[in-house]
RNA sequence: GGGGGAAUGUCCCGAGCGGCAAAGGGGGCGGACUGUAAAUCCGCUGGCUAUGCCUUCGCAGGUUCGAGUCCUGCUUCCCCCA
């Protein structure tokens, strides 16, 4: 984005100056729209996982800047669309889930967006849309006539999702192949339905965003407009939200706003003023100040930018809290009493517990194998000592002040264990 | 329809004369150094009631003291010819 365009609209001024734009169908004319209040949009998300996880963030975010410049924004949950499986950037085909799976996901995912946007029947009140609700109840021939004819399998094989897999011979189903022409059509019934002229989404989507403009085109609505944002790496180049020990999800039953606020606190130095202007509402004068930290002073940055991000997901409350753990335990190095615990029967500790599946229970470690090389390598901790016997057992005498005993893997990780 | 190839450690890629818990990467985790950062260096990266036992190389059988490795059938994918 580095066109010389200057937005008339709130909406569209904020998503340029903080980042949020990637490619635009039409600037000038979504602006108008934008600045009139009838910028209505949606994003789709798949209910392919119980909980969205960072990496649907930066959409989410968009949502809640639309309804806060004075637009109606409009998650949709693709109930329908997921049956399918949407084949952009994947190199094999999805998992095909069951219809218990999608349900439980979609109610999971619902929970998340309650927290970022106003829900109502107001102008600029948000709606939730399933496209289940009118996908599952199309009829093949007719749906044919209607839309298929539109789309020309010439232009679909040329698109980047298609070409990649036919290039790299890799399998692509039909089902799959269809995904592009659902997703069109959502965005022709969303238009007819509740007059939404703008989709957006990451630049992955671009492709099938545009397809439904055209398919609008041709089946007769106004004009339509679609907007991407940049796809997420963190500066060292790895995508945003998924490690090798889990996704950082939103959701606090998948992942404690402990744990998501550490997420944040890790942020690298390059990444600090990005993430600040995309995850926080932070002003940008504050944010340039932040930015402009060097050295270690930049950590006052992280943190900022951990509290504020956590307290969007979990809650101001919650986020302070776990700012103040962190304090705790990072700062003055004691086990903030609030750190993420476990429970375990008295009965068993005063029993005594064998270090190493005390660590498998608490979760640090996936197996007592896996333990016993953490203890070789240095890695476990009880109460801020290193194990250094594996047969050694944890009873009541370990247990601190607060009544706890704190389990530690490496230098971040903490858990506490508590007799019930 | 005919001919030829491929499937390896449940994160990925990938070597593998009949003795293999299976080379090497990447990723991840841990350690050192730092600032809970990056970069760099080092270690680890099937499971267990553990000097041993169990489970792994697409699936099912077979040959053999012994099979990822050889044979047969099957599944899936790719290439060439038609």
């Amino acid at each position: 984005m580095s066109t010389s365009f200057k937005p008339q609209s709130d909406f569209l001024r904020v998503l340029v100056e903080r980042g949020y734009i990637h490619q635009c169908s039409d600037f000038e004319g979504l602006d108008a729209k934008a600045k009139a209040g009838e910028a209505t949009a949606y994003i789709g998300f798949d209910a392919t996982a119980p909980s969205l996880h960072v990496g649907s963030l930066v959409q989410i975010m968009m949502l809640r800047w639309m309804q806060k410049t004075g637009n109606k924004p409009m998650p949709l949950m693709g109930g329908g669309t997921t049956m399918v499986g949407d084949p952009s950037g994947r190199d094999e085909s999805r998992k095909i889930l069951t219809m218990d799976d999608i349900e439980n996901n979609k109610a999971g995912i619902k929970r998340v967006f309650a927290k970022f946007l106003t829900f109502g029947d107001g102008r600029t009140d948000a709606h939730m849309v399933d496209n289940a609700e009118w996908l599952t109840k199309l009829n093949y021939i007719e749906f044919l006539r209607d839309v298929g004819r539109h789309f020309s399998v010439n232009r679909m094989l040329s698109m980047d999702s298609v070409r990649m897999r036919i290039e790299r011979e890799q399998e692509l189903s039909f089902l799959e192949f269809n995904y592009m022409c659902l997703q069109s059509y959502d965005f022709v019934e969303l238009h007819r339905r509740y007059g939404v002229v703008l989709q957006m989404g990451g630049s992955d989507q671009w492709g099938n965003i545009v397809s439904g403009i055209d398919l609008g085109r041709r089946m007769g609505t106004s004009q339509l407009y679609a907007l991407t944002s940049p796809l997420l790496t963190t500066a060292s180049g790895a995508k945003m939200g998924k490690t090798a020990a889990g996704a950082i999800w939103l959701n606090p039953d998948m992942l404690s706003p402990y744990d998501y606020w550490q997420f944040w606190r890790n942020t690298e130095d390059r990444d600090v003023g990005r993430f600040l202007k995309l995850f926080t509402e932070l002003p940008m004068d504050e944010i340039a100040r932040l930015e402009a930290l060097g050295g270690s002073e930049i950590n006052e940055a992280k943190k900022i930018l951990a509290t504020e991000a956590a307290a969007m997901v979990h809650g101001r409350d919650e986020a302070e809290r776990a700012a103040e753990t962190a304090r705790q335990t990072f700062e003055q190095g004691m086990a903030a009493e609030t750190l993420p615990s476990i429970d375990v029967p008295r009965a068993e500790l005063e029993a005594g517990l064998g270090v190493l599946n005390v660590f498998v229970t608490a979760g640090l470690v996936a197996s007592n194998g896996e333990a016993r090389r953490q203890v070789k390598g240095g890695g476990l901790r009880v109460n801020d000592a290193p194990v250094t016997d594996e047969k050694a057992l944890i009873t009541a005498s370990d247990l601190n002040a607060d009544g706890a005993v704190k389990l530690s893997l490496g230098k971040k990780r903490h858990i506490l264990l508590r007799p019930r």
